[in-house]
DNA sequence: CAAATATAATGAACATTGTTAATAAAAAGG
DNA sequence: CCTTTTTATTAACAATGTTCATTATATTTG
């Protein structure tokens, strides 16, 4: 297998079907056979452009990061910066996995070690809120909105914040309204930004 | 199959059976056959008892409630009534997940619909730290610690903030120690309470 | 107590899954 | 045009949940 063009190719054809899928359908219908049939190929030419099916799991969940962030952008862009947008933001990001609770599953209900637990994964998720809000972040604290020393505590809240949010609208239905949802999510945000 | 005690008895030592794998290894390690071996019957056996294995899977979550409320409960009861006991019971509550995270897994990272998505499950597991923490709370409302106005938001963020943690910490390894884990727990839950 | 019937326990089978090893096809090099 | 290297595929394995037909065991009846 040569390190050139057509190897990426290749792996680019896998890793669009992949990321398909789990926008789709979720990782539950992500298969080796499934990827392959998109993509064109058998099911064990995979094998030939990958470890495994979790290295080509790991691609995806960078590609989804870039999407996300551009998604929560695009919710925002109008607006000045300030705590304002950064909550914004914050709502931006939780829009873009209501959209493809596919890729909530992939991010945040995954058992660890299902994809090699490798260290790079874990940290992409971890920051990946911080992540999207980066320059709103930064922002509020260069001009005092949020006093530094309280910084990284809060945006810690933050993101339990947002995950437990996410788990009970996504994965338990709780609340039952879209409309309760959101008011209950810009209450408790907003709560943590004073 | 008639509705009698053989046909109870029958059904705890499949109920058994799973509990243990679901503490001990987790949900991966939970498969009919690997129940049925432990309970000492063959695997199809367990048909006869259950309509299928989520149908034992729910019987678990039950079970689980009332020892996650007496694991709890120990961690607390010579503390005097009032928000440092609540805040103790949501710790300990907490603690639970940490020593179980097979049983986190079964409550948070299980996707909705894997087990029938029976209402009576999302109940059970939306309302779970509620349950726990049922008398500290009431005690705090009657006595005028926590405004009756807010309590429902209030629990709400307690809740959604309780499983972000533990979602970071048994399934993201982030934080990477105990003790800092601890720490922020502390923090984040006192910050909520006042 | 023996025979007939009802109930409970089981093993074989099926369709899926990820992955490996051996084989077929295609491309590259001379 | 043949040889060699690279790439794609088919066959196979073990493990999964579940169904069906078939044994083994209990219970009831004569």
């Amino acid at each position: 297998m040569k390190n050139n063009i057509q190897e990426k190719r290749m792996r680019e054809y896998f890793i669009t079907a992949a990321k398909e899928i789990l926008k789709g359908e979720g990782i539950k219908a992500l298969s080796v056979r499934n990827i392959a049939e998109r993509a064109g190929y058998s099911y064990t030419t995979l094998y030939n452009y990958f470890k495994d099916v979790n290295e080509l799991i790991f691609l995806c969940i960078t590609d989804f990061q870039e999407e996300c962030n551009q998604y929560a952008e695009g919710k925002t862009k109008n607006i000045p910066f300030g705590k304002e947008r950064l909550s914004a933001k914050i709502k931006g990001y939780m829009g873009f996995f209501v959209e493809y609770p596919g890729i909530f599953e992939l991010y945040y209900l995954e058992r660890v070690g299902d994809f090699g637990n490798r260290q790079t994964i874990i940290e992409t998720i971890s920051n990946s809120l911080e992540n999207s809000c980066k320059a709103e972040w930064e922002f509020c604290i260069s001009h005092g909105l949020i006093k530094k020393e309280d910084a990284s505590l809060i945006m810690l809240q933050l993101r339990n914040m947002v995950v437990g949010l996410l788990i009970f609208y996504i994965n338990r239905l709780t609340p039952a309204s879209y409309v309760d949802f959101i008011d209950q999510s810009a209450k408790m945000i907003d709560s943590i930004l004073q």
